[in-house]
DNA sequence: CACGCGTGGTG
DNA sequence: TCACCAAGCGT
């Protein structure tokens, strides 16, 4: 459970805000002006104040891109209208619609959020960002998001866009990570609110932060020359637009390998369900065995050594007819590369006793609206169409 | 509190 | 080709 109470601390500096040395009431003007006209104003979820929508939207575009969440967000409303119908569907009804999005532990909370507000709000998203950002997946800048567009709170972003804004307009060297730059960029983003007056303004802020770092502000080639903030941009009078924020120092990323078996009898794929955390968590995959280095054996025959070392997983589902090596996948995450050796295999005789609800036989006509990791969903697809 | 967690686009 | 991300959250 979260916090639900400010600390005395906090609520100090957030009732004293006038006199917060990063006050500057033209800045806020500077990006409502800019983007009333040049901001972005007819994304699919820009239409609509509805907290739902505005909430599914701020889901998906964590750590996404507008062009990859557009047409996950239109098919989710599509299938699932209100806060009601997301809360009743199953939970392989929602992770079928995240497949391929990524970070399913957000289609997780979502789901789990869903179920909250219709228990507990009667299907109503609260409006302060402290009880949203008690909510399953939703955390201070989403919340902040959520109070703002759907009901013009007052309440302060912190994304990478907005982060990146400031690092370079007030020249803030250091991780942006790091507990002491993110606390500055927390009082920053807090003291340059546009007054509450005006809900417009807020929305118009909110939505204009998130524009510059997306539109003008970007990671790499930024238009500075058009910005609103270029006369205050501390990093373009210093020519350190490029340095800023300061990036992390890469790591190497390791390489894994596994094989995965593509068992198919009558039509239907056998797929496993893997655990909740973990990468793919909560989705259905091919069943997997640890790589086999074909040179730690003694020579054996491909079919030998794959049979010996299959039957024992395939025991469970039945009686192994062929084994056929496919290509291999090489899939990159942000944080390790895997290879994966499939094997497609057929059974003489399927066995009639499936391990419980760990594993289920999936009809292959069914494989494209499937609850799978993207690159599985793909080579499934590939192989039987 | 630094890290794990996906994917498709990009230069 | 491949490193590096892009509207963070939970632990």
């Amino acid at each position: 459970m979260k916090r639900l109470v400010k600390s005395v601390s906090e609520q100090d500096s957030a009732s004293h805000s006038e006199v917060n040395p990063y006050a500057d009431p033209s800045f806020s003007d500077d990006v409502v002006n800019w983007q009333k006209v040049h901001g972005r104003h007819s994304l699919p979820w820009q239409q609509s104040r509805e907290a739902y929508r505005v909430w599914l939207s701020e889901i998906m575009l964590q750590q996404t891109q507008v062009t990859a969440v557009i047409p996950y967000y239109q098919k989710f409303l599509s299938s699932f209208p209100t806060v009601f119908d997301l809360a009743k569907a199953s939970s392989e009804q929602v992770m079928s619609h995240w497949s391929g999005l990524g970070y399913y532990t957000r289609a997780r909370n979502l789901h789990a959020c869903a179920k909250r507000v219709v228990a507990e709000y009667n299907g109503v998203f609260p409006h302060q960002p402290e009880l949203l950002a008690d909510l399953p997946g939703i955390g201070r800048s989403t919340a902040a998001a959520i109070a703002a567009f759907s009901y013009g709170a007052r309440a302060a972003i912190l994304d990478g866009n907005v982060k990146r804004v400031f690092t370079r307009v007030f020249g803030i060297d250091g991780l942006p990570s790091t507990r002491v730059v993110e606390e500055d960029l927390w009082q920053r983003a807090e003291a340059l609110m546009p007054d509450a007056r005006e809900t417009e303004k807020i929305q118009a802020y909110t939505q204009g932060l998130m524009d510059l770092g997306a539109t003008l502000c970007t990671r790499t080639k930024p238009l500075c020359l058009v910005c609103p903030l270029q006369k205050r941009c501390v990093a373009l009078a210093t020519n350190r637009v490029a340095e800023l924020p300061t990036k992390k120092a890469k790591k190497i990323t390791p390489t894994k390998q596994v094989i995965m078996l593509m068992v198919v009898d009558n039509e239907q794929v056998l797929l496993e369900k893997r655990p909740e955390s973990g990468i793919w968590g909560g989705l259905f995959s091919l069943p997997e065995l640890d790589f086999l280095d074909p040179e730690d054996s003694e020579n054996p025959s491909i079919a030998a050594e794959l049979r010996s070392n299959f039957q024992r997983a395939l025991d469970a589902f039945g009686e192994l007819d062929a084994v056929q090596k496919l290509d291999q996948i090489s899939h990159a995450f942000s944080h390790y590369k895997l290879d994966i050796t499939p094997y497609r295999c057929t059974l003489k005789q399927r066995t009639t006793a499936i391990a419980e609800d760990a594993y289920v036989w999936y009809p292959l006509e069914r494989c494209a609206d499937a609850p799978l990791p993207a690159p599985i969903k793909k080579l499934l697809l590939l192989s039987f169409n």
